[in-house]
RNA sequence: GGGCAAGUGGUGGAAUGGCAUACACGAAGGACUUAAAAUCCUUUGGCCGUCAGGCUGUGAGGGUUCGACUCCCUCCUUGCCCACCA
């Protein structure tokens, strides 16, 4: 048979029907097996599979293949992250409901991914929208609530205007909605929120555990949870003798506060503007604040607005009485919503009081411009230098005067060594139908009441209209809300919010391991065995927020008790984008590739081949309509080799030159190719690897090397490359592997091929002759020869005299078995 | 404004202290063919040279080292993340 599309059709049909109608990648908890968990972040299902969703599950399935060779007990699942805002649009628009749009996307996406070939246990597919899967948010939810990590308050909350919903801190992305990009807003409302603040210090310790995660995922977490010592001050109103805490991480610059901004919001400022003469422009100024949005105040950038409130504060340190100011650039989020302003050494201080002509004083001065006034000051200096103007602190450094005016300040009640957090809790209701009905009651009578589990599940109504217009359709349907107080049986009303979805994805790799398991959210003895997953792959965009919830659930569960580990995912690794012309392939862009399209030119593993050769995993990778007929290429000239050169022989012949280093290759291939996968994900170099041996074999059996042939070092090359190419390229390989492997077991379920250090080494090397680090010359050697012998060889060959004629040696340098580097003068 | 990452042929990329450009794409030339496609062979960083070979070369500049794409410092450019966070 020759190597066409048409062959390679009915190839990747026949194996895919194969590995489904014998269930091949199903597994079950064995504890007597090293098991293995390999899992992509599953998809949303919005219709067809996308390159991106072909280069992260291709990444995947390399792994689990591999793995499986290796002999693991692998368990890798698939599902479908189902709920959410894009399916009541798409329902809108296509006038139909979110679950029949949703259901039909899932099975497309199946097939998407049937096509391509991916190793999953199909036994254990999932999709958050089943009520068998959602069931389980509700009874976590109950339970976060019995603990009271989940609890209702009202708040200023972000508002998405075009989506009409909530959302969490994480969800807006430089002040827009993470979703449709539109201007978030502020709104006040009553909202349900998990406490994972509770978990900031767990949460931020265990990063350190997360060795094989990728640095700037840690470091962006790191910053989200935002950790920061500092000192509450309290300052007083002069006037009420109200205490008016303000948080500084920079105690040392206390002695230099000459003015106190308050938050807009902040509770004091409606006391502190009552008797203001010009009350009304204030409170117009305050409104106008309030009615920004976020990234309005951004944009607005170094402009800052704010007004005096006619009243003083009280400095503890030195009775300094300084104004009390009102600014957009200070925010009720953070820190106790007051700051204490250094304008000498902080730039936003600094611009406010150019603005509105405030008075400054420096209290570090700048070791490299120690006499300048405050008045110089052209910026703020935010460097380090020695304590000015700052009473019996004079003369420290400022870096230790922190510490050391901040326990001055404490033992004087001044002020206390505070911790803040950015971290904020997170906002999970949503005015959203497409989600898990939040499972709880108001009653007149009794209150917020939980649904009490038996209960379980509260089933989201089908066949709702939807219209998209304000607010959840649930709280028009009648037959939902209105229900009975599960503690005094009167008439009630349920919450009509569902949950964000971010909250079903963020425990479903624990689903994972007990799939349909009806009787509890997961089994305690599979999650044992199969948990944590071992190698997680997914995009960065998931850095923060899903990363982040799917660790404070883990930590959750384990003080449920129900798991015994405190991180969900021991690796990471974040795949890069697939780009076209230089930009993001996006549908809205219209610059994407349908990997269906290319199937159907090539073969699914012709595009894996191409996805994984193209670019290192986590890099960008640009898509190139041309370079993948060189991975078609290199795929027929594997065909080609395993049909028209093996033929099965016995016995064995003695070995030739030629037939050694052939040897040799295949085995230094065997250790690369594994390697370069285990170590560090390059599956680039991987592959180049055994296009090398490749290249090797053809030329070997052309004829190129040696005349003879030995046919049994033919067959083993021809058998390691089939082999090492398995996990890339499954359905050549199975195919090929019936024709040569001896054996009527897939290639997914024989051995990885092992190499011998012994074969690696060499009789003779090339030692690579540098003179004063340039290179000069090669020469031939029996290898591991010590320094003197080396020498000796070395200043015997003659275009090395050439070079050393009438110079002295001054240096001799040998790197074993590579290089030596002769160091001369005149 | 802060943080992180990256910068290597015409292109994707390889080499992480020791032969710069593996592997592939593209391009050029050749073989096969009536012709084309496919396939195979050869060449392919730049400059000089008929060859042998020489010089030069990894964003720019400096440093460390016998030796630097790799380590350190300064700068430039690009990308990503965060951002009136006190």
């Amino acid at each position: 048979m020759s190597y066409t599309i048409d062959e390679i059709k009915r190839i990747e049909e026949k194996w895919q029907k194969a590995w489904q109608d014998e269930k091949a990648f199903k597994v079950n908890a064995s504890p007597d097996k090293k098991k293995y968990y390999v899992l992509e972040m599953f998809p949303y299902p919005s219709g067809k599979i996308h390159m991106g969703h072909v280069r992260n599950y291709t990444i995947a399935d390399v792994i689990a293949r591999l793995k499986m060779m290796q002999g693991f007990n692998v368990l890798h699942p698939m599902g479908y992250d189902a709920f959410g805002q894009p399916a009541e649009n798409a329902a809108i628009k296509n006038k139909t409901d979110p679950k029949t749009w949703t259901l039909q996307c899932i099975n497309q996406m199946r097939e998407g991914l049937r096509r391509m070939g991916f190793s999953y246990d199909w036994d254990r597919e999932i999709a958050t929208c089943d009520k068998e899967y959602y069931h389980w948010n509700q009874w976590i939810f109950l339970k976060m609530m019995e603990r009271g990590l989940a609890y209702k308050k009202a708040s200023s909350v972000n508002w998405c205007p075009s989506c009409e919903t909530t959302l969490a801190n994480e969800e807006v992305i430089q002040g827009e909605c993470w979703r449709c990009h539109n201007k978030v807003a502020q709104k006040d409302l009553e909202q349900w929120y998990l406490k994972i603040t509770d978990y900031a210090e767990e949460l931020l310790d265990d990063l350190k555990t997360l060795q094989n995660w990728p640095a700037r995922v840690i470091t962006m977490q790191e910053n989200w949870i935002g950790k920061s010592y500092g000192v509450e001050i309290y300052f007083k109103v002069k006037k009420t003798g109200e205490i008016l805490p303000v948080f500084t991480t920079r105690a040392d610059t206390i002695f230099g506060a000459t003015y106190v901004v308050l938050a807009v919001d902040h509770p004091l400022v409606e006391k502190l503007i009552k008797e203001a003469s010009n009350k009304k422009e204030i409170e117009s100024f305050i409104e106008k604040v309030k009615n920004q949005s976020k990234s309005d105040r951004v944009s607005a950038g170094l402009k800052k607005e704010g007004m005096f409130t006619g009243q003083y504060a009280v400095n503890p340190v030195n009775k300094e009485e300084i104004p009390i100011w009102i600014a957009d650039y200070v925010l009720m989020e953070y820190g106790t919503g007051a700051i204490m302003a250094v304008p000498t050494h902080d730039q936003r201080d600094f611009l406010f009081a150019k603005e509105h002509q405030l008075p400054m004083r420096i209290v570090i001065a700048d070791p490299a411009n120690p006499d300048q006034t405050a008045a110089d000051l052209k910026q703020a200096y935010e460097g380090d230098g020695i304590q000015v103007n700052s009473s019996q602190f004079n003369g420290l450094a400022n870096r230790e005067a922190i510490q050391k005016i901040a326990e001055w300040m404490e033992a004087g009640n001044m002020g206390k060594t505070t911790l803040y957090w950015r971290l904020r809790d997170w906002l999970i209701s949503r005015q959203r139908y497409w989600g898990t009905p939040i499972p709880v009651v108001y009653c007149r009578q009794c209150g917020t009441v939980p649904v009490p589990e038996k209960d379980l599940p509260v089933e989201l109504p089908e066949k709702v209209s939807i219209t998209g217009q304000g607010g959840s359709p649930l709280a028009s349907l009648k037959d939902f809300v209105v229900t009975d107080c599960p503690r005094c049986g009167n008439i009630a009303k349920r919450e009509t919010d569902t949950m964000a979805t971010f909250f079903d994805s963020s425990w479903y790799f624990l689903r994972f391991c007990s799939a349909h398991n009806s009787d509890e959210v997961f089994n305690h003895q599979e999650a044992h065995y199969w948990m944590p997953v071992d190698q997680y792959i997914g995009g960065i965009e998931h850095a923060i927020l899903h990363l982040l919830y799917s660790r404070f659930f883990t930590k959750f569960f384990k003080e449920l008790g129900l798991i015994s580990f405190k991180e969900p995912f021991t690796r990471l690794l974040t795949q890069g984008m697939v780009l076209k012309e230089g930009e993001v392939m996006s549908k809205s862009k219209g610059n994407t590739v349908d990997p269906d399209s290319v199937i159907s030119q090539y073969g699914a593993d012709t595009l894996r081949l191409f996805i994984l050769f193209a670019a290192p995993p986590e890099d960008q990778l640009e898509w190139n309509s041309n370079a993948i007929e060189g991975s078609w290429r290199f795929l027929s000239r594997v065909w080609n080799l395993a049909e028209n050169h093996y033929h099965p022989i016995k016995g064995s012949s003695p070995l030739s030159d030629a037939d050694r280093a052939l040897e040799r290759q295949r085995h230094i291939t065997i250790k690369k190719v594994t390697e370069d996968i285990e170590r560090g994900f390059k599956f680039n170099t991987a592959i180049s690897g055994i296009m090398v041996l490749v290249n090797a074999i053809e030329d070997y059996a052309k004829g190129k090397e040696s005349s003879r042939i030995n046919q049994r070092i033919l067959n083993e090359s021809i058998k390691t490359v089939v082999l090492l190419l398995a996990p890339f390229v499954p359905h050549l390989c199975e195919e090929l592997w019936q024709k040569i492997g001896g054996t009527n077991q897939m290639i997914a379920r024989t051995q990885w091929p092992q190499y011998a250090e012994d074969v690696l080494k060499q009789d003779t090397i090339q030692i690579v002759v540098q003179i004063n680090g340039k290179l000069r010359g090669k020469c031939e050697t029996p290898s591991d020869l010590g320094e003197s012998e080396l020498k000796k060889i070395v200043l015997a060959d003659e275009k090395i005299k050439e070079y050393l004629k009438g110079k002295t040696v001054k240096r001799f340098i040998v790197v074993p078995n590579k290089l030596v580097n002769i160091v001369i003068g005149d």
